[in-house]
DNA sequence: CAAATAAGTGGACTGGTTGCACTTTTTAAC
DNA sequence: GTTAAAAAGTGCAACCAGTCCACTTATTTG
């Protein structure tokens, strides 16, 4: 019955809180908007302190984007563990059109993704949780090919990648745009047909 | 003698007391630290309003980059005017080359550049002052090949040109690094060498 | 000179974020 | 089992960036 052993009253009592507060926020973002909603209201609504908020989460944007899995790993897995013989472009493309895609098109979030669409703060944030992760990218990448940890194109190679998910957000077609984008990457720019 | 005519009493005054902010903040920012200065420190070295401060520079970071010329008009200018023959890339790697690169390796500005290098807040509001630019840059390519406005592979280059800024930030090659990312923009991801 | 216009002022206010000293709850050790 | 350490939470004051507003002062223009 238990869905995993030993943990303490403390640790679920902790989840709570954090989901409360995550919850409340997200529904008054959704009511009012983001920017109509301060801190405070959020923390009331909650009904804890806003020192408590704070030591659940970072920042006010970070309460959106609550169950930030950890990309990274997915990242570094998806260089690391390729089949023999893809390269890894073709890797990381599967893998952003398997874990990118969904996160995109996924109906049940369209007013998820409107909040998003409709806050600046909201969409910076969100690219730098992507971009964030060009150094550890880069550093798979880089000793997948034997060079230095610092190699500016390996460096420029995971950034680009990262940027896609910025890129392609709000397209009619992610899809195709991810592709395309892969395309640029693996074969350099070429003017585009039409 | 006068470098421009006609340029009324409080036009200058306005330019001097603009001046007097951004040499103000400098200072205290290259003494202190970026985070261990406030506006108001700011404002009263300066012997102004944070008020007035404000009606000049529309955020703390902008004061550091003071003399923010139009990049735009130069990135379009690079794409359009370019030579018969000369593909997109290729005019862009002349422009970023020129451009760029004596800002990153100007000796003179070390200050300066340590300054943006160990703070955070200011490395995240260069990217963007180049970022910024990406909607222009891109219809300026889109139009160039002859495809829509918001084709994503126009986009997704625009994009990337503009990240070399960023990536290549604090190098102690600048010139090679602009030119190997230029290569993969040019001719696709290739494992590098060595 | 008399508006009209623009620059600057001062001070109060909002909203995100931190620090501090304190209480309560849970856990772990004796 | 009692007790002490560790963690979670509280309440409040404070800091700082940025905005608002009503007001003064200087410059321009007709």
């Amino acid at each position: 019955m238990d869905t995993s052993p030993v943990v303490g009253r403390r640790e679920r009592k902790k989840a709570a809180t954090r989901q409360a507060i995550a919850d409340a926020a997200l529904r008054l973002f959704l009511e009012r908007g983001y920017d109509r909603v301060s801190i405070r209201d959020i923390a009331e609504a909650a009904d804890v302190s806003t020192t408590t908020l704070f030591k659940h989460f970072p920042s006010k944007e970070a309460l959106v984007f609550d169950r930030d899995e950890d990309r990274e790993a997915g990242l570094i897995a998806a260089v690391r563990g390729r089949p023999a013989g893809q390269s890894v472009v073709e890797a990381l493309r599967r893998h952003v059109l398997e874990s990118w895609l969904p996160v995109a098109t996924h109906p049940l979030r369209a007013g998820f993704t409107d909040l998003v669409d409709s806050t600046p703060a909201l969409q910076e944030y969100a690219e730098r949780m992507w971009t964030r992760h060009t150094a550890a990218l880069s550093t798979a990448i880089a000793d997948d090919a034997g060079v230095s940890h610092d190699n500016i194109v390996c460096r420029a190679l995971a950034r680009f990648v990262l940027d896609i998910p910025a890129l392609t957000r709000g397209r009619q077609d992610p899809r195709t745009a991810v592709e395309e984008i892969f395309d640029l990457l693996a074969h350099g720019w070429r003017p585009p047909g039409r």
